[in-house]
DNA sequence: AAAAAGTCTACTAATTCGATAGACTATTAG
DNA sequence: CTAATAGTCTATCGAATTAGTAGACTTTTT
């Protein structure tokens, strides 16, 4: 399940994506009544994606966020990797997030890793292939 | 990222589907040592896996545990199910266990849920088609 | 100078995760 | 019958994570 975080962020950014025609910046407050998330919780939000290069901001009166890419350059799958972390489902078949599995002998004998690289790939089909504009 | 829980479960089925060939019950602490997983933690997780009618166990000597189904009939998606809970990204796209998102005002205008359907199909149809055999 | 709006620091409560200890019960071998 | 074996139950526990809150600070505009 995705945690709360990643959701509002991805609820954010299409809204902000919605909203970005004329170029003027998004209130973090508005974002918070509309949909209906905490205010507090989504600054720390907008402000990790903004950190990350998705966002950019404007303080004092006719501040807001706006976006630094085009909606079809930004891919769910690279929103998911920065809020929420691994899309994989273990450690060991992650492509951006790779770690080794502590308690696995080795990777090659893994039973599971098979399975969960087949899952990973077809997760990631539809991630990467979906776009914030697919989502407006 | 799936929990300890899960992965251990998994493999100790796994486990426990190779050797099941005899019909001779398997111990936890052979499974622990050769898995290298927490005696005490696998004690739990075997115990709900018997409480959900995958495993059945024989207690004194020579006892153990072992499958109640050929492993070609237990998926991964059910045993997923029972040790991880919902496989979907968002509760209101999950099959077994729906819930209503307390942040969304409709479910129809949710921007999320197009997505998570389409990563929840593409996720299950992996899962739903390995089974324990496939893991051995 | 005042108001607007993002930024930063610091908490907090609740929950979950992974793990451990020890007593209890059922079964089998001798 | 009894000792050993092996699963079951109860009770914790520390650490990490999650979701959220409070309030002071900074920058920009009017």
């Amino acid at each position: 399940m995705l945690s709360k975080k990643t959701k509002y962020g991805l609820k954010a950014l299409t809204y902000i994506a919605k909203k970005d025609c004329g170029k003027q910046p998004v209130l973090i407050a508005q974002i918070a009544k509309d949909e209906n998330i905490s205010k507090k919780f989504l600054e720390i939000i907008l402000l990790q994606l903004k950190n990350s290069g998705f966002l950019g901001s404007k303080k004092g009166k006719g501040g807001g966020y706006y976006l630094l890419k085009k909606p079809e350059d930004i891919t769910v799958a690279a929103l998911m990797r920065i809020l929420e972390g691994p899309i994989a489902m273990l450690p060991c078949v992650s492509l951006n997030f790779y770690e080794k599995c502590d308690d696995c002998i080795s990777e090659e004998e893994c039973s599971l890793s098979r399975v969960m690289i087949e899952v990973r790939d077809s997760t990631l089909k539809v991630l990467e292939n979906t776009t914030l504009a697919d989502l407006c």
